[in-house]
RNA sequence: GACUUGGUAGCUCAGUUGGUAGAGCACCUCCCUUUUAAGGAGGUGGUCCUGGGUUCGAGCCCCAGCCAAGUCACCA
């Protein structure tokens, strides 16, 4: 890897402290006592304090300099004067280590007190500092300047995921959405522990990868020599947990989908799913709009968040539309008591794409998701979907050909699904096997039957609701973020190239030289040896010398090419 | 998977008709003791994404590829 002459310059400022006797890496505990924080909201004159953190900024003015010291918490300005910092004759821990021997983007801790500058600015004078640990790589250099315009700034999407490390240290506003992530699933918590449910945790690697319709990652276990599939849900094995006589489990649940990538997939992602027994769908609505009513007070202190073009209110309660009801007032078209011929007609009619091998169902959820879906911005209980679609959910209790089931619809999305689920161990064996057909006939999404959970169901299931909430599409809402890869700290990217050490023709011209006694050959020689053309040969031996893998010497007895 | 746009210094970006690769910030040297995006003077820094091709000559034109973003398709 070819250093840039900055990160060279750092690298000999690391050794010239070494030799100074300072170890850039101390092993020692610093003692910090407060934040960038606290300082600014408990400010006094005088009072002693100890911080540690990032140097982010310097504006050095000969014998004394102002710089940004960044904490967890924010920064603070720091003045370092060397009278104050060198008390004695000697000067050089001044003029020497902290103007020329440290970098922005080093951690330091300072001891100093607490003073106000001339144009008001609360400040630390430095009594005395410590280089904790010397960065090697300059960081980008955001700057803000005084009409709030942001100059340099930090945003090529690329780098930014790559380096998110970067990216969370020069933009405050990334690590604010991550800030809000975590008070999101502590919110959640905190709602779901009060009414005294019970967070658990459930396989990651199965046997048999259930609970939803996706393509599941495969890996394989050596000492037991079987397949093992990454979880695409984690429905199953909470159910069995109700089953095993828990009232209320949950599950913050990293799923794994092999599945294409854009700006709402992820290959993981984090859904959050409960189980509480004794429950009905319609409970569970009412449940779901009071949790995401406190979840987005908790996250943004407001219930209303904006989204793009929308101002979407998280207030409680929310609009209950069957699907049938959608699609009517969408479409015109009432699928009430139709054949599965009348509504194809119908879909087609509309313009929807539809196939043979859709069936009742699969043509309701087409027309729904092509004409109805996008409308619903405010959060929306789009409820009663097609039997066909809903493997694992209860048959509606007025309607054999529907489910007891609910989506949360905000702006044209689905944040969460929930059903009364099905306890049933025969029906549910049945729905197993109509997937089964469905996986012979080529769908690489169907489910697979999980003759374990059906054992679990025969010993007996309460009557529970269920709900599955998309994390990361509920964190997008609520901070605005159209694309699923600001809310994940790593979203998933291709592999980085790696920079090719050789090319094809410097290797070879490289084994050749290695191979010969000596590592010395005669130019010519090697050249020949090489079989390159003029142009090629040019290339690999200049190639190589700039690479400093191989010299070029003159000597009384010719041109010789020698390794190094 | 298709299409569109982009990839040039540590960062943000220019780069004319194909003719010696530029700016601001950062960095280095010197001066400067209460400043605040940017004090003054001077200087260093490049795999122009990669590989081919056209050409006397390619950052620029052509072909292929890599990576990213966006739109669409597919998919929860």
């Amino acid at each position: 890897m070819q250093l840039s002459e900055l990160e060279l310059i750092r690298r000999e400022k690391r050794t010239q402290l070494q030799n100074l006797g300072i170890n850039p890496y101390p092993a020692d505990l610093y003692p910090v006592t407060t934040t960038s924080e606290e300082i600014k909201q408990d400010f006094s004159e005088g009072k002693k304090v100890v911080i540690a953190g990032r140097l982010m900024s310097r504006r050095i003015q000969g014998k004394a300099s102002f710089a940004e010291l960044q904490d967890a918490k924010g920064r603070i300005q720091v003045y370092f004067n060397r009278d104050e910092i060198c008390t004695g004759e000697d000067k050089s821990k001044y003029n020497d280590i902290y103007k020329k021997l440290l970098d922005i983007g080093d951690f330091i801790g300072i001891e100093g007190e607490l003073f106000t500058t001339q144009v008001g600015e609360k400040t630390v004078l430095v009594k005395d500092f410590t280089l904790l640990s010397k960065a090697l790589k300059p960081l980008p250099q955001p700057r803000v300047d005084s009409e709030g315009k942001v100059h340099d700034a930090f945003t090529d999407p690329e780098q930014r995921y790559r380096q998110r490390y970067a990216d969370l240290v020069v933009n405050p506003h990334v690590k604010e959405v991550f800030i809000k992530r975590t008070k999101l699933f502590n919110a959640m918590r905190t709602f779901f522990n009060e009414r005294g449910y019970f967070e658990v945790e459930t396989p990651i690697l199965q046997p048999i990868p259930g609970g939803a319709a996706a393509r599941p990652f495969v890996t394989h276990h050596n000492s037991l020599d079987i397949p093992l599939y990454m979880r695409i849900a984690n429905e199953l094995y909470l159910k069995r947990l109700i089953v095993g006589g828990f009232d209320g489990v949950y599950e913050f649940s990293k799923n794994f989908r092999n599945e294409g990538m854009d700006r709402t997939h992820n290959p993981e992602f984090t859904a959050m799913e409960i189980y509480v027994a004794y429950k009905d769908y319609n409970w569970m609505m009412e449940f779901c709009e009071n949790l995401l009513e406190y979840c987005a007070k908790e996250v943004n202190g407001t219930t209303q968040a904006t989204f793009g073009e929308h101002t979407v209110d998280f207030k409680a309660p929310y609009p209950r539309v069957t699907m049938a009801q959608a699609i009517q007032k969408f479409t015109g078209f009432d699928i009430t008591d139709k054949t599965e011929e009348e509504i194809r007609t119908a879909a087609e009619n509309l313009g929807v794409a539809v196939d043979d091998t859709m069936g009742k169902g699969k043509l309701i959820d087409e027309i729904f998701g092509e004409k109805c879906e996008g409308n619903f911005i405010q959060p929306t209980f789009i409820t009663d979907y097609p039997k066909e679609m809903s493997p694992l959910c209860k048959e509606h209790r007025d309607n054999p050909e529907l489910t007891e089931r609910f989506e949360l619809m905000v702006c044209g999305k689905e944040i969460a699904n929930a059903y009364s689920e099905l306890n049933d161990p025969i029906d549910q064996r049945e729905r197993f096997e109509a997937q089964l057909k469905l996986a012979e006939k080529g769908d690489d999404e169907a489910m697979f039957i999980d003759h374990d959970f059906l054992r679990a169901l025969e010993y007996g299931m309460p009557p529970t609701s269920g709900m599955g909430i998309g994390m990361d599409r509920l964190i997008m809402y609520l901070t605005n973020n159209p694309s699923i890869q600001e809310v994940l700290f790593f979203p998933q990217m291709k592999p980085e190239k790696k920079a090719v050490a050789m090319t094809e023709e410097e290797k070879a011209v490289f084994k050749i030289l290695k191979a010969d006694t000596g590592d010395k050959m005669e130019l010519e020689v090697l050249k020949k040896s090489s079989g390159l053309s003029n142009k090629k040969w040019d290339k690999a031996i200049k190639g190589l010398t700039k690479n400093k893998l191989a010299k070029v010497e003159k000597t009384e007895d010719g041109l010789f090419v020698t390794a190094v």
